[in-house]
DNA sequence: TTAATTAACTTAACAGTGTTCAGTTAATGA
DNA sequence: TCATTAACTGAACACTGTTAAGTTAATTAA
């Protein structure tokens, strides 16, 4: 049965040609300007076989979010290595960021746009994403246990850091911050996390010595 | 010249009615579903009428994003009662919270949105927002000065400030915290917004006592 | 009062979007 | 060799934002 498996590693090929090309088009254009026959034309098939690889376009974007997310998976566990859970937090916060500023278009729409999440509900498939907070989570409880980290409810402090992480990012990626000079962005984005952090730890430290 | 200042009271009239018919549908079927037809219709009016008020359908959303602004910025010096301006700035912290909860859609547009941005871009026009930041950071500055915040560059710690609102607020406007339960997200929330300035603000203390 | 002008509005179209379905090839299996 | 299946496309549908030409109605000037 060589046939059957060479069919299915060629629909396979074709699904991966009509992802990249779509992410490749995300890149140029921006997520709003990519038409599924942009996509076709890049490709040079008609339109409509698209429709055969992926239900529809949320279907593309979704599919990518998943990869989004197994990408930024891959790279909080990165972070293991840090042996200081205090560290090793401010470690994941820098890996977040990186991540965001790096690929600003799986960025937004692992974490702004509508369409994925529509097809999550649909799916009732969460775990992707879950996983990735829960692993933050897990951070900040070693931490809570080590005594380096304000006792609070795990989960709103999970949910807190996050959110810090997100707004820092989403205001840069929906070009809200039009008082910084475009060439210092990067910095500032570098110095609000630190901020962050020197404020909830750092201090502390301060105090005692 | 009665006759001219009624035209203009009348073209004003009408595109109050626009705005508040696009607002009023926006609330009901969400941002992205809402179409200058649907608009049109509601109205009583061919699409193309429209046209004769707003330039297109950014300028609509560019000038609900003034107003919305102009709302905040109202609701933000309703804190200026306050002397403390730690408490202040805790108070503006809950007020920011409470418009982008009660009006999802207006926060949307003002910080989410791609749309409204294009157009301040090509018209200049950065002053509305930038008043509201303003007035943050002048908060900040005065809590810096009275020795209440962490000696740090005021602009980086506005931004963050701001970023660690917005986070909180913008993950949950585009639905990413379905880790929670739907009737708890509004205490969630307020209690990040806690959670974070206690941890900036109330270790201090509790470490000194 | 009547004719010319202007303003307000609509009709009908254009180009573009996501999506579907009937039809056409080409590859496979009996 | 022939029937079946898979891969693909052309042409359409129902939408979208937007505009140009045409039609009324209100206003102004004679």
């Amino acid at each position: 049965m060589g046939i059957k498996e060479r069919k299915e590693l060629e629909k396979q090929e074709m699904r991966r040609l009509i992802l990249d090309t779509a992410m490749k088009l995300f890149l140029e254009k921006g997520l709003e300007n990519v038409t599924i026959r942009h996509i076709a034309e890049k490709i040079e098939y008609s339109p409509a076989t698209i429709y055969l690889y992926f239900k529809d376009k949320d279907d593309i974007i979704y599919t990518l979010h998943r990869e989004g997310f197994e990408q930024l998976y891959k790279l909080q566990q990165t972070t293991l290595s840090i042996r200081d859970p205090l560290e090793r937090l401010r470690k994941q916060g820098e890996v977040y960021v990186s991540f965001a500023m790096e690929n600003p278009e799986y960025y937004d729409l692992m974490f702004i746009m509508r369409g994925p999440v529509k097809k999550i509900k649909e799916m009732k498939e969460w775990d992707i994403g879950f996983r990735s907070f829960e692993f933050l989570r897990q951070n900040i409880k070693e931490c809570m246990e080590a005594g380096l980290f304000p006792e609070a409810n795990i989960d709103i402090a999970t949910f807190s850091l996050w959110s810090y992480a997100h707004g820092i990012v989403s205001l840069i990626i929906r070009d809200r911050c039009t008082m910084f000079p475009e060439d210092k962005i990067r910095n500032i984005v570098d110095e609000a996390l630190d901020f962050m952090l020197g404020t909830m730890f750092d201090n502390k430290v301060e105090i005692k010595s």
